[in-house]
RNA sequence: GGGGGCGUAGCUCAGUUGGCAGAGUAGCGGACUUUUAAUCCGUAGGUCGAAGGUUCGAGCCCUUCCGCCCUCACCA
């Protein structure tokens, strides 16, 4: 890698500060505007004075006058600074800048010859230098790797990227109008679990030094958001980030965000319709609202039509209808298993139901594409559940698919204290490393005490995002995901040369 | 882990059969008062991912390694 500070650019901040010129001045003005907005009244509001703050990354400089396009949240928009509208020392400034500087500039706002909406420089200062090279204008970022290590220059640099996260900033939002207009509490539930429960998944460890104890950073958050229940918030919701010690792919990043709810005196059902719900409003506010009215994303290659209600399939039924037999057929089941080389174990009742989910994925999953609710999952593969009332062995529990992907797992949550209990006990015995190593017995304390009927469900909001924006991979729609270290980025003795000469006198 | 692809200037990329390391852009110096990837003149910029090998000679061929991407497998 090469220096953090480009040589030039030194040279130029010395030569700045030696003109008298803070490069990193304290304060911007307080009255600036955005870009996009002037742009649109640069008619209604010709002849105005404004002030706008941004980042120049385009420049057409004559030897008078000057073009600069000044980037900044909203969009962007031309600025012109002249010889003869500017002080001596703010037209020297101009041949300064580099790109990448931020800069405020105070002007009338109007339009070129050329029809371009253009504040007219009367006023230019630095707000800050920037000491490295912006990548190539035209192309930007385009390496993979570098614009998620550097998300930073990708933002600034690609106006599309910038546009996706404020896309997946309007879906979070238009969640959370959901949830507040249907009466749900946001709520922040601890990240450090003593136990880790939920879902099944490999935990991250980490520890508290004064309390000398071993923590895991949660895998989900339901156990906490139930207990809000029992403590009488009827409906809460957490976007929570989780963490999963597992593999990364393009589906799977080690933390990624669970939008989680929690209704009391519902159940699966109304889980399903607030899902929907859900879904709907995020995709109006991700602009899959087409010109022809219709609601649709297309994403790996495939429309879907997101026009509610999305159709209920059952567990059960589908499984028979792909795999061809019952799922309570066990020696099929273990054939089944054996042709397709899966590594199962069918000993123990969770086992065999694991092995028959094993089953449904491989035979089912693949071919839902959605939008699809998949009701009533095996009990025994659904601890948190509570079963079906009059199919015993199957649980009120729902997965919903979309864009081939599971997005939404939900359930009638089980309040039964003793029930809860067993499941817990069963899967210590199981000594599953995805399943939690010891008994919750707080949570089952909980309980004890009282948890009303209700419904839960948890979205994953990466997948979701990915599905509305149609973005192939849950790594280009996190802003930072994870990347393995960056080796040899700075050799520290040119860093600490470098900053060494930038401040010298 | 298997298969395939890629790694060259800050960035985006060429590089022929193995024969002097290239362009654009960004940078620096200069000219230019209406541009839209401005234009023009000049200039600087390299551990060709790393190591080893073959060869008179390797960015190019071979081996190993590292990293990234795609795909399959794994991962409720």
């Amino acid at each position: 890698m090469s220096e953090l500070f480009h040589p030039d650019r030194l040279q130029r901040l010395n030569d700045l500060r030696q003109a008298g010129v803070d490069p990193y001045p304290p304060r911007s003005p307080e009255n600036r505007e955005w870009a996009q907005p002037l742009v649109e009244a640069a008619d209604a509001r010709s002849g105005e004075t404004v002030t706008i703050c941004g980042r120049i990354l385009g420049r057409r400089g004559y030897g008078k006058l000057a073009f600069l396009d000044l980037h900044d949240q909203s969009g962007k928009i031309q600025a012109c600074a002249q010889k003869n509208k500017l002080p001596e020392a703010e037209f020297a400034l101009l041949k300064k800048i580099n790109l990448g500087d931020f800069v405020a500039i105070r002007g009338e706002l109007g339009r070129t010859k050329m029809g371009e909406a253009t504040v007219f420089a009367e006023s230019l200062q630095l707000l800050s230098k920037s000491l490295a090279e912006p990548p190539e204008k035209w192309h930007g970022l385009s390496d993979v790797e570098l614009r998620a290590r550097m998300r930073y220059v990708d933002l600034f640099s690609n106006a599309e990227i910038r546009q996706r996260f404020q896309r997946r900033s309007a879906v979070l939002a238009a969640m959370r109008r959901v949830m507040e207009a249907e009466g749900y509490l946001e709520v922040d539930t601890p990240v450090l679990h003593p136990i880790y429960g939920g879902a099944n998944a490999r935990p991250f460890r980490t520890h508290h030094n004064t309390l000398d104890m071993p923590l895991y950073l949660r895998i989900a958050p339901e156990l906490y958001l139930k207990r809000l229940l029992v403590g009488g918030l009827e409906r809460v919701y957490e976007f929570a980030r989780v963490f999963r010690n597992e593999g990364i792919s393009v589906r799977h990043n080690p933390e990624f965000t669970m939008l989680e709810f929690y209704g009391a005196y519902g159940d699966y059902r109304s889980m399903a319709a607030l899902t929907e719900s859900l879904v709907v409003a995020a995709a109006e506010a991700a602009g899959c609202r087409q010109e022809d009215g219709s609601l649709s994303t297309e994403f790996r290659g495939s429309s879907y039509d997101l026009t509610p209600p999305f159709p209920k399939l059952k567990y059960r039924e589908l499984f028979v209808e792909h795999a061809g037999f019952e799922p309570e057929d066990r020696d099929r089941v273990a054939n089944r298993c054996r042709e397709l080389s899966l590594e199962v174990e069918l000993d123990s009742e969770y086992g065999y139901w694991k092995a028959v989910n094993r089953l449904f994925e491989e035979e089912v999953e693949s071919k839902l594409t959605g939008p699809v609710f998949v009701m009533d999952y095996p009990a025994a593969i659904s601890p948190l559940a509570k079963p079906c009332p009059e199919h015993p062995g199957w649980a009120e529990r729902f997965e919903f698919f979309l864009g081939g992907m599971e997005l939404a797992n939900a359930f009638s949550e089980l309040n039964d204290p003793h029930l809860q209990m067993e499941n817990f006990q069963r899967q210590v015995q199981d000594k599953d490393p995805e399943m939690p190593n010891e008994v919750d017995w707080d949570y089952v304390r909980a309980l004890a005490y009282g948890l009303p009927p209700a419904g839960g469900c948890g979205i994953g909001i990466d997948r979701l995002v990915m599905v509305l924006l149609g973005v192939d991979n849950i790594r280009e729609v996190l802003l930072f995901p994870l990347l393995r270290p960056e080796v040899g980025m700075v050799e520290e003795d040119s860093a600490t040369d470098s900053a060494e000469a930038a401040s010298a006198p």
